[in-house]
Order: C-alpha cells, then structure tokens, then sequence
DNA sequence: CGACCGATTGACT
DNA sequence: GTCAATCGGTCGG
C-alpha cells in the first residue's frame, strides 16, 4: 500500500489551524505489515493558556511531548481504561496538541473489530477517542512519535470529497466549556453523538 | 506517601 | 437520561 504522508511542517503552526486541517486526512496504523486505515473526522484544539488543556501551568512528565516540536504524537491514558491521541502543533515550546476525538473505519475494519469489544453498530466502532485507540491499538508506545513515522501516521486522503465542516463546544470537559475549539464534518455519522452535532 | 480527579466508556433507569 | 468503574498523573503534607 502506497500513502502520501504529511510533512512534519504542516503541524507546526497553531492548533486552531490544524484542528481543521486534520478532517478528511488518513490515520493510518499498521500492524505485522497489514495497514488499519481511518480518516479524521472530529477534533478539538488545546493550548496552553487553556485550563482545560493538558499543557496547562507548567511541564511536567506527561505533558512534555504537547512542549515539543509540532509533529508527534502526544498519547496520554484516562479515567483509568482508556488512551487518547493528539497531534503536537506548533514550533517547540508551545504546549499546544490537537485531539483526534473520531475516526472514520477506510480498511483493515476486520481487524479493528477484533480490537474492540461490545460494539453495538457500525459506528460504534470508532466514534470516540478512546473507542478508536482500542480499535487502531494505539498505547503510550506512541507517545513522542513523529507523524510521518512507519507504524502510525498521518497521510492524505487521495480522494477526499467534498464536506462542510462544523465548529462547536469542546466535549467532557469540566472547565473551558464555552470555548469553541471542536471541529467536525458535517453529517458523518462516526461523530461522536451529542448535543452539539449541527 | 496519601488523596483527589479526569480531553471516557458502557451499563443501566 | 444517569452513574460508577478504574488507575496513573499531579500535587500537597
């Protein structure tokens, strides 16, 4: 399989701009050389004069990957169950990441199904940042990985068609809800359900 | 070292 | 719609 990875350079520049960016582009995992292939459809963006965000006050052990040079993978584990992945943006000492909050099933979703367990329907496979982890198999061995790298990575979409692209409040969060840095396609079902769907 | 809490999910009313 | 599981990260003593 043949994919255009995306240079490094078009992360370094303020997550706000590379939330949206990211709607339509691949996530491609690739497992003992058989490639599960997803496509972006949900995002939200998290800086670091933000309360909400991760890289809020000062490096610490987990967040220093969102301090790095745009470009990487930051991985963190949650509520006890669960990983999430963001994209680091930015030039080096920003604090800044994209989280990837939905993915779209392209190929390899026998697979991804295996990784999973209780799914309810089709959707259901991928339509959550922890959900898709599971599905993809993504874990802290990631953390600090370049996004141009050969297990996981981000690559263009050949044929990516047309969307109209939505912009909300942020999902689960205790504070910072007013902010409006979820960005999703409009209409795809793999969007995490909620109130903010339009 | 102990205590608190979370960028979630799945089970349940 | 509500709610608890579960444990690593973080911070205070």
């Amino acid at each position: 399989m043949k994919f255009k990875k995306i240079p490094i350079k078009y992360f370094q520049r303020s997550a706000l701009d590379v939330a949206p960016f990211l709607l339509g582009k691949l996530l491609v995992r690739r497992i003992n050389n058989n490639f599960l292939v997803t496509r972006i459809v949900e995002t939200e963006a998290y800086l670091n004069d933000d309360p909400a965000s991760h890289s809020f006050g000062r490096i610490t052990e987990r967040n220093k990957a969102m301090y790095d040079a745009g470009g990487q993978f930051y991985v963190y584990f949650i509520y006890g169950n669960y990983f999430c992945v963001n994209v680091v943006t930015n030039v080096k000492g920003h604090g800044e990441a994209v989280l990837v909050r939905a993915v779209e099933p392209v190929s390899g979703i026998g697979e991804m199904i295996k990784n999973r367990r209780n799914i309810k329907n089709e959707h259901d496979l991928t339509n959550g940042p922890g959900k898709l982890c599971m599905a993809l198999n993504i874990d802290k061995t990631f953390y600090g990985a370049r996004t141009d790298g050969e297990d996981l990575f981000i690559a263009y979409d050949e044929n990516p068609g047309d969307f109209e692209i939505g912009i909300s409040k942020r999902i689960g969060l205790s504070v910072s809800k007013e902010i409006e840095h979820r960005f999703f396609i409009k209409g795809n079902i793999f969007v995490t359900k909620h109130k903010f769907n339009n």
